[in-house]
RNA sequence: GGGAGUAUAGCUCAGCUGGUUCAGAGCGCCUGCCUUACAAGCAGGAGGUCACUGGUUCGAUCCCUGUUACUCCCACCA
């Protein structure tokens, strides 16, 4: 078999995929085995992958093939989210490009050309995803608007209605002019601004007196009902019981006296608008004031704008100024910055709008969501987000989530007149609502159903439960085996959107934790630290990257720089490193693969150097196999914390410096010569556990290079059964075994003898070809090279190792702890420079002794210090002046 | 305004319960090599007062005080 010497991941990793896909490798049914249940945080149905999908799934994909290794019945479910607003807002968008306007059309013409936009883009996220590898169970693909999420929805609101968590009321709203909807507190987003504060004059009631007001709103004067100051400000006492003018408005108004207002400000002096400031709402409540909205839906004025109606709200500002100064009634104007909400999904400023809406009791449902996280039963990674998470709840407010839109989950609730008065029935669907009509209220006539749909949060709070239709069929097989799910893995911001109150839902419909495990990642951002964002263009295409280095490498350069919590900063060139390391496997695939086996065992001389390999072979194997038991061990503890890139690099150093660079270097047959067959079937079978651990890492290489090993010197008949049965996927992972630790010291000493060879080499501008002889005088008992000095002559090209008991003269030298190693020269040595060097050494190893002889005659040390410490620090003085006596005996020998 | 977090090599980060995993890893950098698996590579090497200050301790990167810088979250000051 030849193999190409660059490994090439386009053709392997759709092989691969499709094979997954054609073998239905990642479906999951319940059955005897754990269950591993993992539902993905839905992306928008209209959106598509960008660098945080990559992070978020690629974690996912890790979490869920290893499960899967692991022997337990891994599910991943998949899915998109509808997205009320973001995906209203680009059909209305779509409509406007094709000459349609929305006003124009009814309800259901609009829905329509919605579910056709869905059906044409949606999804077409999903499918990138398997680019990247996703181990998705596809056959259970859901929707939060199909039916089976839909009437989850309805049910879970007639349910909370009845409990009489849910209620209707007029309150002051987060409203977003642009997309005509209230939104929840969590979707305004407030950012600093730069405006001005302007100081109005306010007449009082027949005088020529007047009192200045501070406001950054000077166009909402149209709906003031009140000045208000202090009732212990002196400097406005004269004004109690009097009334004001408003400016430009010419309507009287009365002052009011609340502790509410803060003195220091402005002037101390603040105008109530009930219709537009929730504070001044309050107020307007508690002195019984008359609220004037004065903007219609759209933030434009009005009726009660007068000669304004119809102007934009920052247009009419500007206006509304300018006549104010002509008339006089402007004291002055500052610069002022401040906060301003804006929409998470449209970036209008938000309107603080009075408007009837539903809301969801938060009360109940947050203490017990606060509880479990409290107590651990849900733990987060990294922890610090409990923090955050009891803030929130411990301050939350009632939930808004009735929205002003078509697209999404219509609220189930009816309207009838009966005898003058508007009651409200809610059910399930029109027919429930009838009969709940007539039997209530005894009503047979048309019903009117609210226009709002839910807020898209309200579906999504579900979604571990609704996957498993857990809402409709409360004890169905499928919720009992996958619910509770494993781990949940999402993004810090949507902490309180979506794992609230998916906790709390979890609590309300099942009684039990809807995840185990949240897994923080971090924001992606670019090179220079900022968001990456469709507005900067700073986001490389993800499918560009997987083009370019492979799904795996891109896996992987995720995955290296992304601690749980941590921003990532990306950059393109970490994908290199994953592509590098798919080449350096497969290199050792076809390094491998082309070896030639020992047929027979012959026993004439010639077979001496074969014998001689298979004992250092022996060693090797005998080595590879602890370490890979050592790593194994380490990365099951990097695993259960969490700490996937930790992990990775564990594996990654095992492959590239412990297989690759020692182990296949160690027991490489010369050119030409054959390789024993138990060395070889050792090192399939090592190389094999290496492709399993890795798996969950780079699912497509692993599996390529997985089935060249399991067939390799197999007949194609045989080869081509393997290759068309078996996966790597379902292989048990490797677990951590006892290993000798002696070994892997003795090896680390091997190591550091073949290092200093080959440092003396390359300093002395020595041929690699040129065999050198290594000597070294046996005093320490822990220097032990015995079992490796095979592998040092051929690691080292070392012709011989020897104990002696004397220096040789002429021979150069490094120290491996207090053991000296010499090299003896043919060729005369340069004096100066390994005086120099040694004299370097010593000084060093002076400073050493110097620092633990303080500690020790340290009576304070010797008398607290646990005797182990002070024994340690003895040993480290018996071995400095070890040290410091050899080198000196060199220096010595040298001058 | 309130709260949380971070600060360790040029970059990104480990460093778990104070003492040989104690100053580490990867990348980058420097030097020498196209050594028949791999230049997407091989071998070797250099780089750090552990942000600053004071304290606790026999001993501090680690615990405590304060300072500085950055990051994030929350909040109705017009």
């Amino acid at each position: 078999m030849e193999l190409a010497s660059k490994y090439d991941p386009r053709a392997i990793e759709e092989k691969w995929y499709q094979f997954w896909l054609d073998k239905k490798l990642f479906h999951s049914e319940p059955d005897n085995r754990v269950p591993y249940t993992v539902v993905i945080p839905p992306p928008n149905v209209t959106g598509v992958l960008h660098m945080g999908h990559m992070l978020n799934n690629t974690i996912q994909d890790v979490l869920v093939r290893r499960a899967r290794m692991q022997g337990k019945n891994a599910c991943w479910v998949p899915g998109t989210d509808h997205a009320s607003i973001a995906t209203e807002a680009k059909v209305v968008k779509m409509l406007a490009e094709r000459g349609i306007d929305k006003r124009s059309l009814s309800r259901d013409e609009f829905l329509k050309y919605a579910w056709e936009w869905k059906e044409q883009y949606g999804g077409i996220i999903l499918k990138q995803l398997r680019k990247l590898g996703a181990s998705c169970d596809w056959d259970r693909t859901a929707f939060t608007m199909d039916d089976v999420r839909y009437e989850s929805v309805m049910r879970v609101f007639v349910d909370l209605y009845n409990k009489e968590l849910i209620y209707r009321g007029v309150r002051m709203v987060n409203w977003d002019p642009q997309a005509l909807t209230a939104v929840s507190d969590e979707e305004v987003v407030y950012k600093e601004s730069h405006g001005k504060l302007f100081y109005l004059r306010y007449f009082v009631e027949g005088e020529d007196r007047y009192i200045v007001v501070a406001t950054t709103r000077p166009e909402t004067i149209m709906g003031d009902t009140a000045v208000c100051v202090h009732p212990e400000d002196e400097r406005y006492s004269w004004l109690k019981g009097k009334r004001v003018v408003v400016p430009g408005v010419g309507r009287v108004v009365p002052i009011i006296m609340d502790e509410y207002v803060d003195r220091e400000f402005g002037t101390g002096a603040l105008k109530i608008t009930p219709a537009h400031d929730i504070n001044d709402y309050n107020l307007g409540m508690k002195y019984n004031l008359e609220s004037i909205d004065i903007f219609n839906d759209n933030g434009t004025l009005n009726e009660h704008g007068g000669k304004y109606a119809g102007m934009d709200r920052f247009a009419c500002r500007k206006q509304i100024v300018k006549d104010l100064d002509e008339a006089g009634l402007i004291e002055k104007i500052e610069d002022y910055t401040n906060k301003v909400g804006h929409s998470e999904r449209t970036d209008a400023v938000i309107e603080p709008k009075l408007s009837a809406q539903w809301f969801l009791k938060m009360e109940g449902l947050a203490k017990r969501a606060l509880e479990v996280v409290e107590d651990d039963t849900i733990r987060f990674h990294p922890a610090k987000f409990k923090n955050t998470y009891r803030h929130w709840l411990e301050n939350i407010k009632d939930w808004c989530i009735s929205r002003q839109l078509w697209w999404g989950h219509r609220i189930p609730a009816w309207y009838l007149e009966v005898n003058g008065r508007v009651e409200t029935v809610v059910a399930l669907n029109e027919e429930e609502a009838r009969k709940l009509a007539a039997e209530k209220y005894g009503y047979t006539g048309a019903l009117r159903q609210d226009d709002d749909v839910l807020d898209t949060w309200f579906s999504s709070w579900l979604w571990p439960i609704s996957l498993f239709d857990g809402i409709r069929n409360p004890d169905n097989p499928e919720i009992k085996y996958y619910y509770p799910t494993a781990d949940l893995i999402t993004a810090p911001d949507i902490i309180f959107f979506w794992v609230a109150r998916m906790i709390m839902a979890g609590e309300e419909y099942r009684k039990d934790v809807p995840f185990h495990n949240v897994y923080f990642t971090g924001i992606v951002r670019d090179k220079l630290g900022r968001k990456m964002s469709k507005q900067l263009g700073n986001s490389p295409d993800p499918i560009e990257l997987i083009e370019k280095y492979g799904a795996d490498g891109v896996r992987m350069g995720m995955l290296l720089t992304a601690p749980a919590g941590n921003d990532l900063p990306f950059d393109e060139s970490i994908c290199e490193q994953g592509r590098n390391f798919s080449n350096k496997l497969w290199n050792a695939l076809r390094l491998v693969s082309g070896w030639q086996v020992e047929t027979s065992t012959p026993k004439d001389s010639k077979s001496r150097s074969l014998e001689d390999s298979k004992s250092n072979n022996e060693v090797a194997v005998q080595w590879m196999e602890q370490r890979m038991a050592q790593v194994l061990e380490e990365i099951e503890r990097d695993f259960d914390q969490y700490r996937l890139s930790e992990a990775l690099m564990a594996t990654y150093k095992l492959a590239w410096d412990d297989f690759c660079s020692w182990y296949l270097e160690m027991v490489k047959p010369a050119y030409g010569t054959p390789i024993d067959r138990e060395t070889y079937e050792a090192t399939l079978s090592i190389f094999s556990r290496l492709m399993l651990m890795l798996h969950p890492f780079m699912p497509f290489v692993t599996e390529e290079i997985w089935h060249a090993l399991q067939t390799m010197g197999k007949d194609d008949e045989k080869a081509a059964f393997i290759n068309a049965n078996y996966s790597i996927m379902n292989q048990h992972m490797p677990t951590s075994v006892y290993y000798d630790q002696r070994l892997l010291d003795e090896f680390d000493t091997a190591r550091e003898v073949i290092a200093g060879v080959r440092n003396i080499r390359n300093t002395r501008n020595l041929s690699p070809k040129e065999a050198l002889e290594v000597s070294y005088i046996a005093s320490d008992e822990r220097f032990r090279i015995d079992r490796f000095e095979g592998i040092i002559r051929k690691l080292g090209n070392v012709s011989a190792v020897k104990v002696i008991t004397e220096k040789p003269a002429g021979a150069l030298s490094f120290m491996i702890g207090t053991t000296e190693c010499f090299v003896p020269m043919s060729q005369n040595v340069n004096r100066e420079e390994e005086l120099k060097k040694l004299q370097e050494d010593l000084k060093y190893a002076e400073g050493f002794l110097n620092s633990v002889l303080k500690k020790l005659s340290n009576e304070k040390f010797v008398n607290g210090a646990p005797a182990a410490v002070i024994e340690k620090e003895r040993n480290k003085q018996r071995d400095a002046e070890t040290k410091i006596a050899a080198l000196k005996a060199q220096i010595a020998a040298l001058g």
